[in-house]
DNA sequence: TATTGTTATACTCTATAACTATA
DNA sequence: TATAGTTATAGAGTATAACAATA
């Protein structure tokens, strides 16, 4: 149950957690700036630190089209960040992958990001913090 | 406190935070879709519900370059959602309102937001809803 | 036929630099 | 001089539609 009256009206809840959610997207959009990189590219070199997905599966995870992954991937790979790899089982896939210099660029950015967060909620208490990820569980889940 | 080892490797708090403020952004992005638009112009839309800034207010709430919020009122402005009206104080500023057009926008828009967001955090407990206003509130200030 | 990825095109968003008008 | 806003320009990000290659 929230708090709101009208359906028009702001709910204090929505509200603040949209406003929540603005304040980290604008840490993680200033630390990017930093490393010269759009918050986009930041999550990009955050899927590819473990992993070497698909185009298909970079497009499924940013919730973009495969023609928007096409141009992102572009820019990427002209800066030396990532590279492209044909699948060998299916010709039809090419599978990304971070450069060496990708994966540099990508570990400083997680040590800013680390780094600006931690201020962020430098007056969190242990409970806070640990709603935090009680939080993120139940709306992203796992 | 956080947990993390080393400085680039990832802060499971962090990450956490991260992860929860881009699930509240993608409720955003798709409920402005819905309406046909971007998410700079929902927030635009919503600082503008109980106010007329000038366009150097809008750009600081924002935090984006004076020149870009040019190009945002003149695409609302196209669209019949806002409108510019010269400061009678001084004759440099510009202050922006909501016609009656973008109000109704406005409204629909915050009814979806609302609904999504309140389904997001459909497993939520009420102290967990408490704890959301309480870290807004450390987060944002207020 | 279906899927993967790319290209062409068009639009939004954003910043920098240079400008005009007003204070 | 300083501030408010605009314009020109350039580039990133995004979607739609049409396409080629592969399955």
């Amino acid at each position: 149950m929230s708090n709101s009256t009208r359906p028009g009206d702001a709910d204090p809840l929505v509200d603040a957690l949209a406003q929540l959610s603005f304040a980290v997207l604008g840490v993680l959009t200033r630390s990017a700036a930093e490393h010269d990189l759009s918050v986009t590219q930041l999550r990009l070199l955050g899927i590819l630190r473990d992993r070497s997905p698909s185009m298909a599966q970079i497009a499924a995870r940013l919730e973009l089209d495969r023609s928007s992954i096409s141009g992102l991937i572009d820019r990427a790979e002209r800066r030396g960040l990532v590279a492209r790899a044909r699948s060998p089982h299916d010709a039809r896939v090419t599978n990304v992958q971070l450069t060496a210099a990708g994966a540099e660029v990508a570990e400083g950015l997680t040590a800013t990001v680390n780094a600006r967060i931690t201020q962020l909620l430098a007056g969190a208490t242990a409970a806070d913090r640990r709603q935090v990820l009680r939080l993120a569980a139940l709306v992203v889940g796992g």
